[in-house]
DNA sequence: CTGCCTGCAAACGATTTGCACCAGC
DNA sequence: GCTGGTGCAAATCGTTTGCAGGCAG
C-alpha cells in the first residue's frame, strides 16, 4: 500500500514544516509514514526497528528528536502510559485507549459518546482544558484466556520489553 | 497533622499485609505515609527525598519495591502520565486527571458526572474493562501567566526534573 | 526459626547531549 | 551559504537485579 498516495497526516507535516521554517527531511517523512502506518502504539524504539530497513544510516537518536518534533508540530502524540518507555500515536483526533494492566498492550477505541463529555468547569483552579481522553483499564483477551479465572488479587508484574537485546557484549 | 492518628490507607495497608501474609515493614509504613500525604501525584524519587528524613538508611531500591508492592495491594495506583519516569497516587478511588501539558504537573479531578459514564461494549475486541479515569491535557494556571498568550503551536519541551543532582562525581 | 525484606553496588534500558559534518531551502 | 538536522559516542537518568545480612511473624 500507498507509495505514491500521500497520507493526510503526511500533508499536515509539510504543511507544519513549512509554517514553521523547519526543513522537511527523509527522516521526518520516513518516520511519521511508519508511525501512520501502524495502530500498535509503537515506543521510539519500535520505530526505529521499522524505518531501518528503508534507511540503515537511521540513528536511534534521530528518531527520538523527530518524534518529539512530530509531537511539537502536532502531528503526533504521545499517550500516556504506566510502562517505562514513552509510547506514540500518530491519531490526533480525538480518541480512547483500552490498557491491559497484564500485558500493558494498548488498543484504540472509538466511541462516539465518549468524546461529546461535557468539559467539567475548571475555572477555580484555573487550569484551561484544550482537548481529553478516557483510558479503560482492564484484561485483555489474551491475558484472559492465558490466566484463567484463578487470578490473584496480585496481579503479576507485567513482562519487560527490552530493546531486543544488541549492544553491550551480554556477557 | 498526625503522629498518632492512622489514616484509613495505612489501615488498607495493614489489612492487605496481613492477608497476604506479608510483613508490615517500618519502610512500608512510612512509604504510604508519604504518599498519603501529599497529593501531587510524585515519582519514587520524590519519595525517596521526603521519607529520608525520617529513615536516613533508607535506599533508593526500597523505595521503588515498596511502592511496587503498595500497587500490588491496591493501596496504591500508579499514573498513566507521558513524562519519562512513574508517577504514584495513593488515591485508589475512581477520580480524573487535568495534565498541564507544559510543565506536566498533574491535579486531581473530582467530577461525579465523570465518575457515572456508562462503559462501552468492549466484547467484540475482548476486552474486560474494570475501570477508568478521563484525562485532560491543558494548561495550568502558572504555565498560562508564564507565557502569555502569543504561545506558539510549539510548546517547549518541559523541564527535566532530575533526581536534584547528587552521585558521580559532577565533574 | 524461616521467609520475605532491606541496603548496597552494579547492571541495564531508555533517553539525552556534545560535537563535527551534512542537507534542505 | 546559512540554519537547523543528523549520526556517533558517551553521558545521564530512572529502574532493576544479585547478593549478604536483618527483621517481622
Amino acid at each position: 500500500m500507498s507509495t505514491t498516495q500521500r497520507s493526510v497526516e503526511l500533508e499536515q507535516l509539510e504543511a507544519a514544516c513549512r509554517r514553521h521554517r523547519l526543513p522537511l527531511t527523509v527522516q521526518r517523512r520516513a518516520i511519521l509514514e511508519a508511525l501512520v502506518g501502524r495502530d500498535d502504539h509503537p515506543t521510539a524504539d519500535d520505530i526505529f526497528e521499522a524505518v531501518r530497513s528503508r534507511l540503515p544510516e537511521l540513528s536511534r537518536t534521530t528518531v527520538y528528536r523527530v518524534l518529539d518534533t512530530l509531537v511539537r508540530l502536532g502531528v503526533a502524540m504521545k499517550i500516556s502510559h504506566p510502562a517505562a518507555s514513552t509510547r506514540f500515536d500518530a491519531r490526533t483526533e480525538r480518541h480512547h485507549h483500552l490498557v491491559c494492566v497484564h500485558c500493558e498492550k494498548v488498543m484504540d477505541l472509538d466511541a462516539p459518546a465518549l468524546s461529546r463529555l461535557s468539559i467539567p468547569d475548571t475555572r477555580s483552579v484555573a487550569f484551561e482544558i484544550s482537548d481529553y481522553s478516557v483510558h479503560f483499564r482492564g484484561t485483555c483477551g489474551a491475558c484472559r484466556r492465558s490466566r484463567g479465572r484463578g487470578a490473584s488479587a496480585i496481579p503479576a508484574p507485567p513482562a519487560r520489553r527490552g530493546r531486543a537485546r544488541r549492544r553491550r557484549t551480554m556477557r
